[in-house]
DNA sequence: TTGAAAGCGTTACCAA
DNA sequence: TTGGTAACGCTTTCAA
């Protein structure tokens, strides 16, 4: 009640505004707003005098307003498919650097691999105006997404196919990496390659198959392929396949596998590795895919194909905030990185 | 140019607003705000006929401007320390689970262990007035939100001492969870004990150790503690440990070790288990701490403490959520919630 | 149940 | 450089 300056109505209980803070230091509104967002723009004395006042009164800008008033805001939203994954962890890294060093904000938004919590959050950052979306999808659905971007707001896709016409992407050449893999088995001799996991079409693990199918094919028959399916990509699966493996007669067991992911790898080489144990990779050489921590910190170190995420988040922000910055000279781009072949114990031995 | 209706100055290029779908319908402006908020409050036909317009349009409401005229936003802010670490993105999960029943978004910002990237993070969350904040915080780093708080916005701190007297918060025993991986060891009639992690003041790894020689000091020494530092919790730390203590002389070795976290546990685990190698649990008994993925996906599943974070996040979006809600009646409350023991392999056998 | 109008706190523009 | 002022699109209140 005391500080009731020379407001005719009381403003009390509000929080303190760039009027406020323009009456308390006698000067006009627009230059509290260039003090906050452009101090060069303003004299050295004036800027002080406001800053003073700001201090005073506490004053905490309010964005809502500004994005309300410029129709943008200074935020860039990533909705992910599932933030649990190191990978798409390591994008939204990658794409904060790249933002932040562009004056943005990053916000995630984690779809836990739910198509309706994606979209919903889609809907979110369009609703909020914000300055571009970047988007790992959910598999299957992305009609939401080219809604909104059809209705203005930029969106990238990081890991996933975005196949409008009218958008950048972000991809992972994972045939390639499906094909890596299986080069480097068949390099080290292996004749009798099992790939597991799958089959799931269009999507990164079925990409990864596609890939040993041609690295196969290439042998002329020289080499034989053979496709193991799981449910899911789990360390459970990957243990099932391994117990069942241990079943075969000697001939009719693979001497190199291909896991669609490591958490299969893991699965597998733990369950091969109960006595009476199969040696890895001696008997059985394994390599498996996105270089998860638990393919390094095992007992038996895995081979595997490490996926450039970070580099991936950056490059997608990166074609995100062109098309922000100049939407007339924007011009679509579609990006494939590569993945890394990184070889351990499980092929190559001590 | 072809699609102006009977607009005076042609808003082409502008997204329709409210005004626009009013207009359309042959309704008032707030009858379409209705409409949106609270279809309940509007007749059938005339919702319809609005709908119809909203969607022929292609409008999408700016919450920007909503946030401004209600003076917040209906979006909650979670700071996280790290979210790399799955405690916290448990607690995401928990909190936007209790947001979301509550009607509200739960936006995520990684502070990557990083002090100054959180309070960047806060402050951009309160200029955007979102409802309320959720902050899982950098040690030793409180003052920020400290003062965001006293600017009026709700914080509420999840897993970090947030000790202003004027907030809610939501804690783990760590104490607690030292005294009982200690119990569990001296109960497995282990003799000689290790603690292995820290020494970091005022952490979590602090107050476990403290737990830990609680339950010691119980015994009125029949149980010998010692205390090995390390710099980090990292595998490699609990590697180089491991590796130390295979030099030591039979009576000098612990038969019970409480790693202050997973990591440093399976580091120990892997570098005992090679040849010649301790058997575990039988010469040694290992205990862990976080249930970490990779604490029961190893070779040898380890005994370890499993913490609430779904729970806390819950528990904490709905203290949060009371005082947005009521602000007049709400009062403040310190919830501690208790971790659970997971007995496995490393330290009762199979 | 519906219509009209007054803010909300910025930004951006133009004049001084 | 600074001051004044008109949007921005919504929520909310008050009458009709």
């Amino acid at each position: 009640m005391s500080d009731r300056e020379k407001d005719p109505p009381s403003r009390a209980g509000r929080q303190p505004s760039m009027v406020d803070v323009a009456r308390r230091a006698g000067v006009a509104l627009g230059t509290v707003s260039n003090v906050v967002n452009q101090p060069g723009k303003v004299s050295e004395k004036t800027r002080l005098k406001v800053q003073a006042a700001i201090e005073e009164l506490g004053f905490v800008r309010n964005r809502a307003a500004g994005s309300l008033a410029r129709g943008t805001s200074n935020t860039i939203g990533f909705v992910t498919i599932d933030l649990g994954n190191s990978f798409f962890l390591d994008m939204a890294r990658g794409a904060e650097e790249q933002a932040q060093s562009m004056g943005k904000y990053l916000l995630l938004a984690n779809a836990d691999v739910s198509a309706d919590k994606q979209d919903s959050y889609l809907a979110l950052f369009n609703e909020e105006r914000v300055a571009g979306i970047l988007l790992a999808p959910v598999p299957h659905s992305l009609e939401y997404a080219a809604w909104v971007r059809a209705h203005g707001r930029p969106v990238v896709t990081v890991n996933g196919a975005f196949d409008e016409p009218d958008s950048c992407a972000v991809l992972i050449d994972n045939e390639h990496g499906g094909y890596l893999a299986a080069r480097h088995l068949i390099e080290l001799g292996r004749r009798r390659i099992a790939f597991v996991g799958g089959p799931d079409f269009l999507t990164p693990v079925h990409e990864r198959h596609v890939g040993v199918e041609r690295a196969v094919a290439e042998t002329n028959g020289a080499v034989r392929l053979e496709h193991i399916p799981t449910r899911e990509e789990q360390t459970g699966d990957g243990g099932e396949v391994g117990h069942a493996l241990r079943s075969r007669s000697p001939d009719r067991m693979p001497d190199g596998i291909v896991a669609a992911a490591d958490l299969l790898a893991v699965g597998m080489v733990q369950a091969l590795s109960v006595a009476p144990s199969l040696s890895i990779p001696r008997d059985v050489a394994i390599i498996g895919y996105d270089n998860n921590r638990l393919a390094w910190d095992g007992t038996i170190p895995i081979s595997t194909l490490s996926q450039p995420g970070r580099e991936m988040g950056k490059a997608a922000a990166e074609l995100l905030l062109d098309e922000i910055l100049h939407p007339a000279t924007h011009v679509h781009r579609r990006l494939t990185l590569e993945p890394t072949l990184i070889a351990r114990q499980s092929t190559i031995g001590e």
